[in-house]
DNA sequence: CTGGGCGGCG
């Protein structure tokens, strides 16, 4: 009695096991099924493969794409770009190209869905040439772009620093026959607002609000992101009023924008008030948003609380990330207790997360601030990875104890490997040499910081 | 597919 629809149906419910994170189960069906006389069908793979690739890893849902060949199912379109999409989860960008390539090897086609997920794969793990590439040949090979793949070409490039092309490119989008939806607005005002674009970004705004389109929860987020980052605290706290007028009062993102920039400011009783609110709103508080609170805690020299939140956001299930740890980490640096944060930054590195050099950065700054210059240098040798918060923290710090030739053979190496650190810094080293009565040194990197910068402009 | 959370400069 196996007939088509008994066998949707059992794909359906093997589906809601792999939605449901619960593989074992969803195998256990499989073989109930397969005894029964219910063969798994390409469906029934691609649903495994895609639940592996997002639960599991890329090599355990490649694997389920060997048993399906085993069985005599062949895989198809879907089946590549589940494993595509699977590679891009991950962030491994060879191997979504690889599996493009397999599937055109063993005579798939790819459509509009491989190229929008490899694109995005490429552009997300720092490859924009590559994503054009495919975009052309998508082009080429006479695959009809999305707006999907059109508002990922938008986001990425904005995120490889070519916003003016992003921003061409939106200009021609109707002659290519697509009208902007509100992501696409979005897209390229966050983008145009992160290259600090503010006059083009405000432009697209005010063509939002003449479009049929209306603005969004996430419009409003990056209008009040934007302000903030250019100044303007006033305009920002009235684009959350206004957010909030409109309804939006449980978005979780605006909350911890908010709050965040409020902190930033020194406004920690304004931050206070608008945690209250949010906790008032019963806004389920995600990883992120606990964050945003442990800093705010860590600004006001609070770090018991921030550790309680750190607890209780483990208890809860929400885990934490390389932003908690750093926040922390320079929170314990704030307050003086070195020896903590270096234990906290072990635990980082035993747990594996990356970037860490913002904790490493956070220790050497404060090793910098109190003066133990000799642990400040010990640590920056030990660095393995180095970046223009290094070399200024530390260019800040020679300079505030006077070791103003060490300092300058920091900003050397800062100059000639292109490090740009910030105009203070060049600065504190110059008028260091001059008035400890090194004028020739003052005078020889200054021209060398203005030789560096004809040559990078 | 788009928005939020960490570090240097007082």
């Amino acid at each position: 009695m196996t007939c088509r629809f008994s066998i949707c149906l059992w794909n359906v419910c093997v589906a809601s096991l792999c939605k449901a994170r619960n593989l074992e189960k969803a195998e256990a069906v499989i073989v109930d099924g397969i005894r029964i006389g219910y063969l798994p069908d390409v469906v029934t793979y691609n649903t495994l493969i895609a639940a592996y690739c997002r639960f599991v890893g890329v090599d355990e849902g490649y694997s389920v794409l060997h048993r399906m060949r085993e069985a005599g199912v062949e895989p198809d379109v879907i089946t590549y770009n589940s494993l595509i999409a699977g590679a891009a989860r991950h962030c491994l960008p060879s191997r979504s190209v690889d599996f493009f390539e397999e599937m055109l090897q063993i005579g798939i086609d790819p459509n509009v869905w491989s190229y929008n997920t490899l694109m995005h794969c490429l552009f997300k793990s720092g490859h924009p040439e590559g994503a054009y590439r495919f975009f052309l040949e998508m082009i080429s090979n006479n695959v009809q772009p999305s707006p999907f793949t059109y508002n990922t070409l938008l986001n990425g490039l904005c995120k490889s620093g070519n916003a003016k092309n992003a921003l061409r490119l939106f200009r021609r989008l109707e002659r290519f026959g697509f009208s902007a939806e509100v992501v696409t607005y979005n897209t390229i005002i966050n983008g145009l607002c992160k290259a600090g674009m503010y006059g083009a970004a405000k432009r697209i705004l005010t063509e939002l609000g003449e479009s049929s389109n209306s603005p969004n929860a996430i419009t409003y987020t990056t209008i009040m992101k934007c302000c903030f980052k250019s100044g303007k605290f006033r305009q920002g706290l009235e684009v959350f009023a206004a957010m909030m007028d409109k309804g939006y009062s449980s978005d979780v993102f605006a909350y911890c924008t908010i709050i965040s920039a409020l902190v930033k400011m020194g406004r920690i009783g304004e931050a206070h008030s608008h945690t209250d609110e949010m906790l008032k709103n019963g806004i389920g508080l995600d990883m992120a948003c606990c964050n945003t609170l442990i800093y705010m805690y860590c600004k006001e020299g609070n770090l018991r609380t921030a550790f309680q939140v750190l607890s209780e956001m483990e208890e809860a299930g929400l885990g934490s990330d390389e932003y908690t740890h750093s926040i922390l980490v320079d929170g314990l640096c704030r307050t003086g207790l070195f020896v903590d944060a270096q234990n906290l930054l072990k635990k980082m590195e035993s747990r594996g997360l990356n970037s860490n050099l913002v904790a490493y950065n956070s220790l050497l700054n404060g090793l910098c601030k109190v003066g133990n210059l000799d642990a400040a240098l010990a640590l920056f040798n030990k660095m393995e990875l180095k970046d223009s918060f290094t070399y200024a923290s530390l260019i800040h710090g020679l300079c505030k104890f006077s070791q103003f030739r060490l300092a300058s053979k920091l900003m050397r190496i800062c100059l000639r490997e292109g490090i740009s650190v910030l105009s203070s810094a060049q600065r504190a080293v110059v008028s260091g040499l001059r008035v400890s009565g090194l004028k020739r040194d003052a005078i020889k990197l200054r021209a060398a910081i203005r030789t560096a910068r004809l040559l990078r402009s």
